[in-house]
DNA sequence: TATCAATATATGGATATTCGAATATGCGTA
DNA sequence: TACGCATATTCGAATATCCATATATTGATA
């Protein structure tokens, strides 16, 4: 399960893919609809995307009831993790907006 | 002249984009037929995407007699720098294939 | 089983990216 | 000025990417 620098870039190179993928990095898990919610997209276009970076390698799934929650590959290399960091820091004013949407969400999916 | 992340990602996102900027960044300078060499792609193709990345404002461009040598942006923000050391240690070994090449040129363009 | 909510996937059209080939520009030198 | 070399740009075709819409799947619950 290696990951190529380009296709790691590729991945980030959209800006619905980068920005699911730092939220991510920061909230340790997000599921489909808190996606849909903090970055205002459709609910099929926030999951083709994450799907596309489970399939990279970026990303882990778990069901859990009918959500669907995200969060890093627990293999990321460490590279990767660097960059995303790297990333999170270079953009943490742009990120604020979107994690205040999720604070904002009236019910969060806090099932089991 | 402010680099977005999304856009540097793009940048980064292809092959020979990549390459060429980590090889700049790891000599310093090098200018298009050394990178034609180095990375085995046709002169127009080398051309245009050093285009691309210098109106991104990663690289920049000085002219010395018949040659032009770029190198990284003067005021390349520090977590872009940050980004492109993290991905040259994880990428060094397909590095030193380029590199290698670039050495074994008879005549390097050591005008001035 | 029927239904609903959450998520995933398929389809087709619009747009963007990339390339090779041809051509243009710019510099040094005769 | 004329020529050659290094680099830049343009153009059209092939390909890739992205989106919205429609539909399918999955799990919980009645």
């Amino acid at each position: 399960m290696m990951i190529e620098p380009v296709q790691l870039f590729k991945c980030l190179s959209d800006e619905t893919r980068l920005h699911a993928t730092l939220l991510i990095a920061m909230e340790g898990e997000l599921c489909v609809c808190e996606l849909m919610e903090a970055l205002g997209d459709s609910q099929p276009k926030i999951s083709r995307h994450l799907a596309l970076l489970r399939n990279c390698g970026i990303l882990d799934d778990a069901r859990r009831g009918q959500w669907v929650f995200y969060s890093l590959a627990k293999q990321l290399p460490p590279w990767v993790q660097k960059i995303l960091d790297t990333t999170c820091k270079a953009n943490h004013e742009a990120l604020q907006v979107f994690r205040e949407r999720l604070k904002a969400m009236s019910v969060r999916p806090q099932c089991c």
